[in-house]
RNA sequence: UGAGUGAAUUAAACAAUCGCUGGUAACUUUGGUUACUGGAGGAAAGUCCGGGCUCCACAGGACAGGAUGCUAGGUAACGCCUAGGCAGCGUGAGCUGACGGAAAGUGCAACAGAGAGCUGAACCGCCGAAGCAACGUAAGUUGCUGGUAAGGGUGAAAAGGUGCGGUAAGAGCGCACCGCAGGACUGGCAACAGGACUGGCAGGGUAAACCCCAUCCGGAGCAAGGUCAAAUAGGGAAACAAUUCAUUUUCGGAUGAAUAGAAAUGGUCCAUUUCGUUUCCGGGUAGACCGCUACAGGUGUUAAGUGAUUAACAUCGCAGACGAAUGAUUGUUCAUGACAGAACCCGGCUUAUCGAUUCACUCAAUUU
RNA sequence: CGGAAUAUAGCGCAGUCUGGUAGCGCACCUGUUUUGGGUACAGGUGGUCGGGGGUUCGAAUCCCUCUAUUCCGA
């Protein structure tokens, strides 16, 4: 990749459009909680996701990976981290809603391929789709093959 | 060359892009941005021990309770480590060991067995020397009183083992060797080892049963504890005590009189219900910050010591998050990467673990 | 993260302190009663005592160590 091709990228929006800081995050417990109140929940045997769609313009991510499913603490972090970089590279699409991912009894065997491939179907249900520009659908689309691949 | 033992190191490497986070510096619109630099382990795990640190309790001592248990040393301390002793395992290098006391006391031992604990015990056997009785002329035979722990049998365990003598049959009854008990003396700081000589053998097992002896131990744990501090309710203190009118004035107020007021319910009145106001103090909830990483620190050299370790000098700065950071993708190489993720910090132990490398040593075979 | 407890038959529990026979209720099976079923009565099957190691003549029980589950502290 070059390196003009990367400054070009980062021109337009100017504040690091794949950054994961901290106003990208649920926080605290009451912001967790109204997650899981007013939320639509999706899933499979991987994952399954609360999905908030609020009015502010900005996309949050909580994770909930529960003791209880993955015992060791490096398969928790193996799981956190994917869904981390997952919702990274997502969450301009993910505008407007907050989500919380939560694991499944499958994920502890699965690789880290099939495990992103599930998340990305499961996100997509949340995207904007009242404004489905044909380049938001191609640049996800060629994230998300780049990430199975 | 093969098999093995012990000790130590390591825990895929490199590059590019995107991303998280601590520190320092600069800029800044105090939101951040940029640059440099650091960012999981040998077990981070289990939480089985020991300590630091914090709060609570506390004059001192004893009892209770708990832990440890060969000896000497190391250490902040330990149930850890080192060296030695003893016992067991291995051809060996080596490995393993809760390894004080049963001549203080109490308890327990099912079933089996004749007998299981103060003086031992006679079921099957063996004997018929001694005493008594019967038969018999007698030798003798049989029975009883008995003798006997060599043999059988029971059991986890039954009063040393082998041999010779001895005897009615037997028996440490006697002797030799081994074992056992005591033991002058020798070596060693000690545990302990060797042992002239003496005794003919006394005595069970269990202390991860109670217990005795020696040593050690106050309790809770960073969600400890501390600092700042919204909102609401309650507590304390101070000021004003609500409005209008009159008089007076040094224009800040003071004095006197009168009336009461505000909010809610309700279309309105009546009516009903509730209530002094403001400021400050203390307390401490939500929340934020500190504790939070520079210390029994790492590395190297020298010295002391068999060693654990200690001392001196030099040098290095090496995670500190708070829904919780070490990752993802791509490419190349080896190869198909095991167990597994810090949460106050250290020293150990235990458990999990695909492999790779180095050193020392042992055994076997072959060659020189 | 810290602190406690539990694991015994298909299910719920005794027995563990004080070591020798593993038991109770429900369930299951067989038989009797009934035209048949239920009920009742009688009998029976079924347990690596969570896994491993140690102490002991002998361990569900005592000791050590792993595993799983549950509870408490905001």
């Amino acid at each position: 990749m070059q390196p003009s091709e990367s400054i070009s990228r980062l021109q337009p929006s100017r504040e690091k459009p794949l950054g994961f800081s901290r106003d990208k995050r649920l926080l605290t417990g009451k912001a967790y909680k109204q997650v899981f109140d007013q939320a639509r929940r999706v899933g499979n045997p991987y994952w399954t996701v609360y999905g908030w769609r609020h009015k502010e313009a900005k996309a949050e991510l909580g994770l909930a990976i529960a003791k209880k499913t993955l015992r060791r603490a490096h398969e928790r972090n193996r799981l956190k981290r994917l869904a981390r970089e997952t919702f990274r590279h997502m969450h301009t699409d993910l505008l407007g809603v907050s989500v919380v991912v939560m694991a499944g009894k499958s994920a502890q065997s699965a690789d880290n391929a099939t495990l992103v491939a599930h998340l990305i179907k499961l996100f997509n249900l949340f995207t904007v789709r009242r404004s489905v520009d044909s380049i938001a659908q191609s640049s996800q689309q060629t994230q998300s093959q780049s990430l199975i691949s």
